[in-house]
DNA sequence: CCAGATTTTGACAACCATTTTCATTCCGAC
DNA sequence: GTCGGAATGAAAATGGTTGTCAAAATCTGG
């Protein structure tokens, strides 16, 4: 039975950034759902293994997940005040980090990369208000 | 009294790569040091505080702190194997988030960026072993 | 439809890195 | 010497996450 996983899944697809484990119980619980918060790290860990979400540390130390558009690898632009997140494609960022490994004798190249950032939105209303 | 910070200080530097607060305050006692982990704590947040070592976040949540060469703005190349770290600058990396940035009106644009992979001698040893 | 095997679920407890608390110690100022 | 503020660290609290385990749901063959 994955109905709860899908549950989580579309809680997360109605989200525009990424959300803890913690929000996402609090959401389903908030519109009535019937779910424990273990079921939710489950299924948010299930989904983070299949490739259906993507998983990031917050500053603190919490996991966030978000349920990407694009299955193919990405990488995100955060809005570090409202969370809005852009995906973007980075070819030249993948390259980069090859060459940088192989120049210095790695193998098994992988990389991480995140942008922040202040979006329009926020940013008029920082003007704004 | 700066003398525990300096002393966590100089126990990182001993260390090729990242290490966690809990391993800096383990490596000290064993060498002798009289000292709490909470001052390491303590002590690693306010170096990094004044930029004097980098932070990053292991997979699993936990807080990694390395004293870099340089003060300047870099990236790091991890042997996930043995942790080895090398320092590497990317210019081609600021410019490209800058433009990812700013391309979706975004403003105030910060980035992380580290990249891993498996070091010449720890995939010779693997070949060997 | 039923009994038994298997999986899923979730309340609760355990974990563990990190933080907070607070009493003590240290050190310079006077 | 001693007053005051900063540093220290043992112990307790915090909080996200994971483990436990029994109950519930689902599947299986008869």
């Amino acid at each position: 039975m994955t109905t709860r996983r899908d549950a989580v899944h579309d809680t997360l697809r109605q989200s525009e950034g990424f959300r803890s484990a913690q929000d996402v119980y609090a959401e389903m619980r908030l519109h009535g759902a019937k779910i424990g918060l273990t079921t939710v790290y489950r299924a948010l860990q299930a989904l983070a293994d299949k490739g259906q979400v993507d998983v990031l540390r917050t500053d603190d130390g919490e996991s966030v997940y978000r349920a990407c558009a694009t299955d193919t690898h990405h990488h995100h632009l955060v809005c570090r005040q409202c969370g809005r997140t852009v995906e973007v494609a980075g070819p030249a960022v993948e390259r980069w980090a090859e060459a940088v490994g192989s120049e210095h004798g790695f193998t098994e190249i992988t990389h991480t990369v995140e942008v922040f950032g202040t979006c329009s939105s926020c940013s008029t209303q920082a003007r704004t208000g």
